[in-house]
DNA sequence: CGCCCTTTTGACGAGCTTCAATTCTGGTGG
DNA sequence: CCACCAGAATTGAAGCTCGTCAAAAGGGCG
């Protein structure tokens, strides 16, 4: 087994870009990554108004936060990657505000919770703080951008996040969500979602066949849209 | 000056409700109280993408955490109530992910952040709690939620958080959003939001005039939307 | 190869927006 | 005390985005 994991790891790949952690971070690290599990796509991590055992860290895959309404709409709040905290929280006797569910298959492990060296803590921190940024553009999606605008500035960011992770470059990342997710995400129809892509497909834009997502010419969408990168420290994302 | 301050601070009464203050919470609160400042209107107490100095609690009067699309649409991704925290995050070198603008009339101070007793910072991670909670909320209204739902929906939350605060009561509170404001939160036009809250008042669900909003039927507006109280810790809400 | 999930297509309708006026309201100054 | 003003609320007509329903075509996996 290596002792500083091979290039490979999405996840502590990630969670690396996000502070400079040290050897006593990484062991840690290390020791709760041997104890992962393998969990099948529609596995549920965490259950609204259940209790929260402890922080989960996702490894592999992909999963969603979601919440049904009574009559069974059901709304994805955020989309999880490899990296991604889960459940990580402060308050007393913590709850659940929303369901875990995974999308593909996905490997998981306890995130390390006891002792926790300040490299990653910090860490954990600025992942809560890009949590809570990607919560609120979320919200602006959904209020105020109109459907083609809606679809693109996911695909923009997943992304920025993929490419964190190193799992996605070239404009291009492996898209595990179907149409029918990115409906419930955005707050449109699958048949509207459909009917969008395949605009954006006339236009030129995506790409998007055999699972596979490539956004042409990065640049253009992203100032067509405004974008702006997710930006919560002054000093991050560092340049070292 | 009543040391204990008296039955009336609303931001102080939101606090205790979230966890029990001792003394020392007690002690270190009325301090910063002591330095509180008044806002006008349409004040900035946070810019996006600068610097955040330290926390501040809004201690009377209504704000907004706002941002802007580059073509002047706005979104209002949440209203900030008096007792709520602004600012509160734990990253290194912290920026501000959205601007927060006083609605009306405000009075803020510097949230204590050295030396917090255990106490308050259990009602500092209870509110953080609270706001997650409340941002989801909002997603779900956007994403999945009808005009008249998303309204309702938003009426039943305010209430219930300006109950904490003692700032509502069968039924009522004060309103200090004018339509146009509802229409930047719930992703409407002002002159949506307006057909539908005269249909609100057609159905008899609620009144609103002078300033002064009131709920019809608390109860029934809660079923019919399944409205479901916030849930964050099983230690909370407190009965005792 | 066959089944099931996902994607795709069409026709139609509803919800919400847009634009443009008009009325109302609360606060101000004479 | 009332006239006045600016912001807020209200109204109407017309149109576009997106939803709904239903059915067909495609694609991956056992």
């Amino acid at each position: 087994m290596p002792k500083h994991p091979e290039p490979a790891d999405p996840a502590l790949r990630r969670l690396r870009a996000l502070a400079d952690l040290d050897a006593a971070a990484l062991a840690v690290l290390e020791a709760a990554i041997a104890r992962s599990r393998c969990l099948a796509p529609h596995q549920e991590i965490l259950a609204e108004r259940e209790r929260i055992a402890g922080a989960t860290l996702l490894l592999e895959g992909w999963a969603i936060r979601t919440r049904m309404l009574p009559d069974g709409r059901r709304q994805i709040l955020n989309i999880l990657l490899p990296g991604d905290l889960i459940g990580h929280c402060h308050q007393d006797a913590p709850v659940a505000s929303s369901t875990v569910l995974t999308l593909t298959r996905a490997r998981v492990c306890p995130a390390p919770d006891r002792l926790v060296p300040p490299t990653l803590e910090q860490a954990y921190r600025m992942s809560v703080a890009l949590d809570e940024a990607h919560d609120l553009r979320q919200i602006t999606r959904l209020g105020r951008m109109t459907a083609h605008e809606r679809m693109l500035d996911l695909f923009l960011e997943l992304y920025d996040r993929l490419a964190l992770a190193g799992l996605a470059q070239h404009g291009s990342f492996a898209m595990a969500a179907t149409q029918e997710v990115l409906a419930d995400l955005l707050g449109l129809t699958a048949v509207h979602v459909n009917r969008v892509i395949q605009q954006m497909r006339r236009l030129g834009e995506i790409d998007w066949s055999r699972g596979r997502l490539e956004l042409h010419d990065l640049a253009a969408q992203r100032d067509l849209l405004g974008w702006q990168p997710v930006y919560v420290s002054a000093r991050w994302p560092r340049r070292d």
